[in-house]
DNA sequence: AGCGCTAACTTGACACTGTCTAGTTGCCTG
DNA sequence: CAGGCAACTAGACAGTGTCAAGTTAGCGCT
């Protein structure tokens, strides 16, 4: 029998330079944005040469394909983490996860680009699957409790996902001091009424 | 009086160097995506060195926001061709600018990506700040006859945006092959009706 | 125990990228 | 008709990611 604990291999090095090279990823990422992130940094970061992560990673993408996924976990969490602060109510439960994300998006402005950049991620990997399921899991479980319209659950929670991560990708522009006609000066918990969700009938 | 078209100069090389680089960087944005679109290959392309590009815009950063500046301005015109099919009806008029943004995002994948990409745009360009404030425009007056709530005509405008633009990035998924539990499997025009729009009593 | 073998890691090279600095050239203006 | 100037070229530089060849340390095997 395996377990996942089992696999972890001590190498010679630090205890284990794969997760130590995320965690510089991770810090790269909040000090200097998405331009800062690179694999020689990271390395440098990390105390190893530059080629050093080729054996942990494949390339580039493998590390940002590891940070994302890490990324989502606490996406995950922070939404639950909010939901669990709510009253054990459908509505303000998903309000508590949506104000979850929003702040997830706030807190960790390029680690959230990140995630949601189609480019230089492998979608294949398995532990992104995985971490972004259970993120998505969270959304859909939240979402189950509404009547469904036309199109069953996936439409709501569609719906709701849609709402929040445009909501979260205008609002950016804000604090990046953009300040178009199209960023909103607007609270969410104004527009999430406007979807029109219901209760079923008991 | 100075119209814009005066303001085109006509140098020795061909008719617009500037004009030159835009496009062809659009047509390696389609034909590679975006990795494929460089400084040194837009000039390549057009067929003068790789240090000519920096007397017309400001890096690469510069090219970039002229290229998605016209990709607004094509963007604009979907939605508004689209909405000049369908019948005069305000929710008929909304569903067609939102079927462009869809269309428009499938049809123009890489150049989609790039203009809702925040790294290395030049926000302030007042070009850019003219076409999507345009594009903007298209959707504001498109949510104009219906009745607003809590958070007003704006309030309505970031409900439909974020909806559609949601929607859009999550299609994306699917066309690349990803096939997540979040990719929709499901149709716009049976998510949209389940907004809350309503049209004032007269 | 001793000896490979393998995986982790280093060093160096390569083809790229964007940007900066000098030159060169051709057009327009005074 | 000169002078100036903007467009453009050529070259260099610091970075980037990736690949190829060495080095080294720890493990299993007979």
């Amino acid at each position: 029998m395996e377990t996942p604990e089992t696999s972890g291999k001590t190498h010679r090095h630090h205890g284990d330079l794969r997760e130590t090279l995320i965690s510089a990823g991770i810090e790269l990422l909040d000090e200097g944005g998405l331009e800062a992130l690179t694999l020689r940094r990271c390395a440098a970061r990390a105390g190893v040469s530059h080629a050093a992560p080729a054996h942990h990673f494949k390339g580039i993408s493998g590390l940002l394909t590891a940070i994302v996924a890490r990324g989502y976990r606490k996406f995950t969490l922070t939404m639950i983490e909010e939901r669990e602060k709510a009253a054990n109510e459908p509505y303000a439960r998903l309000e508590a996860i949506c104000q979850g994300y929003l702040r997830f998006a706030r807190e960790n402005d390029a680690l959230f680009v990140l995630m949601f950049s189609p480019q230089k991620l492998d979608f294949d990997d398995e532990e992104l699957a995985l971490q972004s399921e259970s993120a998505y899991e969270v959304l859909a479980e939240t979402c189950a409790p509404f009547q469904h319209g036309e199109a069953g659950s996936q439409g709501t929670e569609i719906m709701v996902w849609s709402l929040v991560h445009g909501f979260a990708v205008l609002s950016r522009r804000n604090r990046s001091g953009i300040a178009d006609k199209m960023t909103p000066a607007v609270h969410f918990s104004d527009i999430l009424p406007q979807l029109a969700l219901k209760l079923p009938t008991p």
